[in-house]
DNA sequence: CTAGACCTTCACGCCGACGGCAGGGTCAAG
DNA sequence: CTTGACCCTGCCGTCGGCGTGAAGGTCTAG
């Protein structure tokens, strides 16, 4: 199929399918005419790419990994398996936290709310980073803690100081 | 304190308080001499900035939320408490859709790890955009789903499509 | 008085994932 | 042949949350 239908199939735009090319995420055959030509398993894919992008990989993450998306049964010679697996490892840490993160972020809205809702604070806790308080008053769904997965790192550092190091700019910024 | 002390405590840069406040998310005291001055406060007022920006929310919606959270029993004459509630319920909402997104990436990285890790593929079921098998052989915890929170809407469109209306830009790129 | 740590306000740079446009080719139907 | 839908390759713009100087003022210890 050509791009605009693999576009509408996977819910996205054909900007975004020549992005992914260029970014080595897909590869599609090409006519003599230059038109780009992709298979039905490009469907999947994209989903897939989309559901990782949401997850915040990065597209050089997503392009290293995507590999053992496709057909699985077919090993690739190059780095594939120890390296691999750690960096899906690494990415699976990453997003467990991302989740931990958002957890806590949504305790602290849903103590903001309880505080703001009955017109009038009834108890007011004060609350640091996460209000911690028992019955929850939610509008819905309660909260919950993943059991801890990954490192549970805590600490909150902006920047590792900084160092006058001249190569290597560290990203990463708040992910 | 003045702003390194509080940047140390609080885990940022001087920089970014400052933006903070640029961003009227903060508001401190200025002596004759121009240096800002914060109160005790604000250590736990610029912890729950980061953590609502780790959550994905921006310094407009976190400037519309923040006035709840120093100190409860105050309230603003302005547009508080109902706009404020739906906004604060639909940043929820959004927290969990993020969340159930981070959920299906990580069960699609289990589910690639498990088809990689055993030097051979087992049984590889396709996976169109998440792997769902019922003994998943993943590095650590299994995969749970959030009851269904905010509202689930399921279609993925990548814009609305770009309507010639002059005004109005469209922005959530995924978030 | 002086050094050095700390502070101030500009103001530009950056990154990732595209959006959007210009200028031009392709293709199937009528 | 023409039309209109679709496609191609550049290439610049955008948005958020800061980083990173530059040029200069302030404060405190010695």
């Amino acid at each position: 199929m050509r791009i605009g239908e693999l576009a509408r199939r996977a819910g996205v735009t054909p900007r975004a399918l020549r992005y992914y090319e260029e970014q080595g995420l897909l590869a599609p055959e090409r006519r003599p005419s230059g038109y780009r030509e992709y298979g039905e398993r490009d469907v999947d894919t994209v989903r897939g790419i989309r559901t990782l992008l949401a997850a915040g990989l990065n597209s050089a993450v997503i392009a290293e990994i995507l590999p053992g998306l496709p057909l699985p049964g077919q090993r690739p010679p190059g780095p594939t398996c120890p390296e691999l697996l750690t960096g899906l490892a690494r990415e699976r840490a990453r997003i467990t936290r991302r989740m931990d993160e958002l957890a806590e972020a949504r305790a602290l809205l849903d103590a903001i709310m309880a505080a703001d809702a009955p017109s009038e604070v009834i108890r007011s806790g004060r609350l640091g980073a996460a209000g911690r308080e028992p019955g929850g008053a939610g509008v819905s769904g309660g909260g919950r803690e993943p059991g801890g997965d990954g490192a549970s790192g805590g600490e909150r550092r902006p920047r590792p100081p900084a160092r006058k190091l001249d190569g290597a700019r560290s990203r990463a910024v708040l992910e």
